[in-house]
DNA sequence: TCTTGCGCTTCTAAAACAGAAGCGCAAGAG
DNA sequence: CTCTTGCGCTTCTGTTTTAGAAGCGCAAGA
């Protein structure tokens, strides 16, 4: 298994880990911006095999990879009850994504 | 290779092409966004040997790939120069990206 | 002519991912 | 109690993707 990326840290593709750096390696793995946009969806905690139907049966032992990744970056956490839901951070995170959203509706439109 | 996600068209984890699946799958791979990102910082049109120095010496191989795929996605264009650049639909996309930058200044100074 | 740098392509090894199978646990049915 | 069902994951093996070095053809300059 690889690492979780943080800022600070040297990340793949820079040695200083700028934040901007270490997110874009964070988010830029496969599966994990749908992870993150499927827990938000969801409202309420999401369990995990729940969350991997939701993501078009994704693999579980990426999923896994990628809910461990997203724990340790502050992003996702798991609830007392088994289940996993996005902490402030990570609703944040959701917010910043809207104008990508509206990118992409966009970028279908093109000729 | 593997196949430039387009919105309408099946893509890795919707069968339908919604927009924002096809975003998420094609900027989800390695290096897009970073290939993206520093195509803008460039300002003026990058070569591909300078690009690649800029994305710290990333595999040249994979740069040639993500090229192909921004070009398809109508994201980059190479110029008559032997150069390339991002296409007004790549500039917004940076402007899609920016409040995601900001998160992820935000990102670096948590606890 | 000889070197230097360019835009890529090609090749092989390493890493990531996909997908099926299964483990231990808990809750309910009989 | 035993049996089944579903849960949260983990483990394992085969496929796909990425890494990284090497090299090709071209053009410009010494």
């Amino acid at each position: 298994m690889g690492t979780t990326p943080r800022p600070g840290r040297p990340v793949r593709g820079s040695g200083t880990g700028r934040p901007v750096m270490a997110a874009l390696d964070l988010l830029g793995r496969r599966w994990t911006l749908r992870v993150v946009w499927e827990l938000h969806r969801g409202g309420t905690p999401v369990g995990f095999r729940d969350l991997q139907r939701r993501c078009d049966a994704m693999s579980s032992s990426v999923l896994s990879a990628r809910l461990a990744e997203l724990r340790e970056a502050g992003i996702a956490a798991p609830t007392d009850a088994a289940a996993w839901r996005l902490t402030p951070l990570g609703d944040d995170l959701v917010t910043a994504m809207g104008p990508l959203l509206d990118w992409s509706r966009a970028w279908a439109e093109r000729p």
